[in-house]
This record gives structure tokens, C-alpha cells and sequence, in this order.
DNA sequence: TCTTGTGAATAGATTCACAGCA
DNA sequence: TGCTGTGAATCTATTCACAAGA
């Protein structure tokens, strides 16, 4: 079954294109309220803080949105990676784990500016059900998949510690939810058709540290080598 | 000035490698405390999520850790990875912007865990100075320099609004930070010199949107075409 | 016999450099 | 003339498959 018809938009867009996209687009919102209405490749290049061939490249696998000697009409360019992204339409989400991440998590305004909304925060703790985060009621983790059915939730985020974050997915999956935002610091176990994307807000900080040590003892490399050998 | 001295420890690890090791060191941790002496590749490959191959090609740029026919001491392998990436060090870290996210980064125990020490909590709104969040004071933005003299500071994280990072950056790198891990939604304009990490909450959101989206039209696509040409 | 460590093969991403078009 | 869009070249990462060694 290989056919096509002619309204299929399979164009193949590599991952790590589609991982610079809500970048791409983020810098535009940025040149658009500043006011420009029209860039170049190289002027957004250096707003996403990539380069302009790499740009002109990405933008090529969603189709060809430029003028050849001018540029990019921003809000156009914008419209049409925002539809690409699925960032027109309105994702109900739910955050389970109301911890402090959670809380963060749920007072984040970029989430609601790109289409997500957040129509539940669940926790297992008691304690904490019925207080109010961001406009939302904290209620019971057992009413997941009522709260799924009724809202046609796709996207889950588990904000849990690693010990319980196995079995929210589990519970999830089974709910109906068919993508995951994991920032517990586990790697979880589901079915080839659910997708799990993760966040591990120590992996940055430790590969900074690496570089950090690489840096420091270059350094010192080339202090003991320059007195070894006074050229 | 290629000149490599015997004690050069100069093996050059891919870029992909290093933001894989923390993970495997996770999954090292977790084996151990699980009482786990001794694992195969395929062991910790399945506890890290990636496959064995790689796993083996990675620890590979290490150095020759393991045992052929028997497979990788785990408090070994883990003492030897943590070393390599300088896990094994003391790293003051200081957090500039204390809102929600602030606060769940400075409650966070895996950055402890990992030898990151929170030596400070900045923040520039007067309001939040003297709130003490994690044991830590929240003190003024404008005692950055001091803080990062009097401890040694080489990392910095960014956790402020969009609009007061770039500022918050360029305070950092003149008062000698070098690398930046940063949380707010805007690309930093830095010297050369200087090491930046960006991590977007809602980037990964927003590739999962894309494949959800993708997903829901190749369905329709396929019913479509299965009602118009019924083999 | 079993599992590591690694060259060779493959796949994927980035960059170059220029043809094509406004 | 100037900037996009894109093949071709290069660089990087992943996977294969097996020799080396406990």
C-alpha cells in the first residue's frame, strides 16, 4: 500500500528539523510584534540563533514560502509552519504530579500561547486535591481516563518522581492517551504506539559541567606543556 | 600547537555521546541500589532506553571498561562515567529568577545528587529578597559578581521571563560564569568563550503536537482512501 | 561459549555553492 | 542585483557484524 493521493502532504520532514520548528516560530511571534513584516533568511537565522543555509534548508521541506531577492513574509511564514506544527489547533492536555514542577508546569504561559490548554492537574496525594493552580482544581488521579474520554485528550505530562512515573504512563496509555511529556528521570516502557518525550532537567546541567572540566583542564594541560617547553 | 603530552587525556567524545552519558549513569544508579554487581550491555541498554550497539560505541570513547564473556561492574562503569564528566566535582551553580520555575529548579534534589550546589538565589524584584526557598535566601541580582568571586561560580542558571534574560546573560558572563543552561524562551547572545544549554518546556510539547497531527491525518488519509478504492 | 570492543557499512544532518527567479 | 531553494559534498551518528579475549 504504497499509493498517494494527490491532497496527501507527506512530504518526509527530518526529525531534527521538526525539533527547530517551534523555534523557528517562536522567533518569528518575536519579529512580528517587533513590528518587521518581512525577513530574510539570514535576519531570522540569527533571531533562532542557527545559520542561514541550515534555515533556507528546513524551510524547503515544508514548501517554498519565500521570494527569490527578498525574503520571507513573517506573518505568512508564521501561519504556515504554526499549521505544520498542528499549532492552530487546540490541544487539551493534562499534568499529573502537582509537586513543584507541576505547579511551574501549570503556570506556564507558553503553553497556553501555543495552543495547549490544560484541562486537568491530578495527584495521587490527597492532601492535595481541591486546591486551585492556575485556574485549575488539583482532583483525584483515579479520574484520568473520565477526563480524557470527555475532553479527547491526546497529550499527557507526568511530573511525578521516577518511583510512580512508570505506572501514571501505564495508566495513561490504557485512558487513551497516545503521547507523553515525561519529566520524571526514568525512562519509560509503552507501546511502539504511543510516543514519550522526554525532559531531564539535571542532563543539561551535567553536560555543561563536562565541557566545563574539558575547559579547565585543557587549560592546565597547556600550562604544565608551556613550562615543560619554553619554546 | 598540536603537541599532545602522555597524560593528555584528549580522546575526543561525540557531542551525541556526552548528552547520553548522564543517562546511562542514571541507569548505573539504579542497577546499583537495585543490588545489581554485574550487567551485560543489552542490561543497560535496556535500563538507559537505547540499544546495545550504541551503548557498547559509547562507552567505547571512555575507555575499555568492561569484561568479554561477562559484562560491566556497575559501581565501576558508574565511578569511571562520573569521573569523565566531572560528576564526581563540587559545581556552585547560582539560579537568577525565583517565580515558579525558580522554585521547582531550586527544590529540585537531582541537581544535589549530581554535585551541583545551589550557592545562591537571585532574584531582582525586591519583594522576593529574604524569602528563603530550599534553605536558600533569595538575595539581589546585583550581588551577582560577589557570589560568583567568594564561591568559584562556573554555572549559571537563567530562569526569568523572555524579556530580562539577555541582560541576566550578559551580567553573568561579565561577572565570569562560562556556561549558562538556560530556561528562558530566548535565544542568548554570548561570547564565544561562553557555553549555553537551552532547555524550552514547551518545544517538546510541540513536536509531540506534530506527530499526534501527523498521525490523526495519515488515519483519515487512509480511511479516505480505503473508501474511495475498495480492493 | 559468551560478551565486549571496534572496523566497515549505512543512514542522517549540515554545509557548500550556485542555478533559478523576482 | 540579491536572496531563495536545492543538488552535491562533507561531516556526524548509528547500526551491523565479527574478531578478540575472558
Amino acid at each position: 500500500m504504497t499509493a498517494r493521493t494527490s491532497t496527501d502532504t507527506a512530504r518526509e520532514i527530518p526529525e531534527a528539523t521538526v525539533a527547530r520548528l517551534p523555534v523557528y516560530l517562536r522567533a518569528l511571534t518575536t519579529l512580528s510584534e517587533s513590528g518587521t513584516a518581512v525577513c530574510s533568511s539570514e535576519d531570522l537565522a540569527a533571531a533562532a540563533g542557527v545559520n542561514s543555509a541550515k534555515l533556507r534548508k528546513d524551510l524547503s521541506y515544508l514548501g517554498s514560502y519565500g521570494t527569490r531577492g527578498v525574503g520571507y513574509d513573517v506573518d505568512y511564514l508564521r501561519y504556515q509552519i504554526a499549521r505544520e506544527m498542528g499549532a492552530t489547533r487546540d490541544w487539551p492536555v493534562v499534568i499529573v504530579g502537582i509537586g513543584n514542577l507541576g505547579h511551574a508546569l501549570a503556570n506556564y504561559s507558553g503553553f497556553r500561547s501555543r495552543g495547549f490548554r490544560v484541562v486537568a492537574l491530578l495527584d495521587a496525594d490527597g492532601q492535595r486535591h481541591g486546591e486551585v493552580v492556575a485556574g485549575v482544581v488539583v482532583r483525584p488521579f483515579d479520574d484520568l481516563a473520565a477526563i480524557v474520554h470527555e475532553h479527547g485528550v491526546a497529550i499527557g505530562v507526568i511530573a511525578t518522581p521516577a518511583a510512580s512515573a512508570q505506572d501514571v504512563a501505564d495508566r495513561m496509555v490504557e485512558s487513551g492517551i497516545t503521547s507523553i511529556l515525561n519529566f520524571a528521570p526514568t525512562v519509560l516502557n509503552v507501546g511502539d504506539h504511543v510516543a514519550v518525550s522526554k525532559v531531564d532537567l539535571s542532563k543539561e546541567l551535567q553536560v555543561l559541567a563536562y565541557h566545563e572540566q574539558r575547559k579547565a583542564t585543557a587549560e592546565e594541560a597547556a600550562k604544565a606543556s608551556a613550562a615543560q617547553e619554553p619554546a
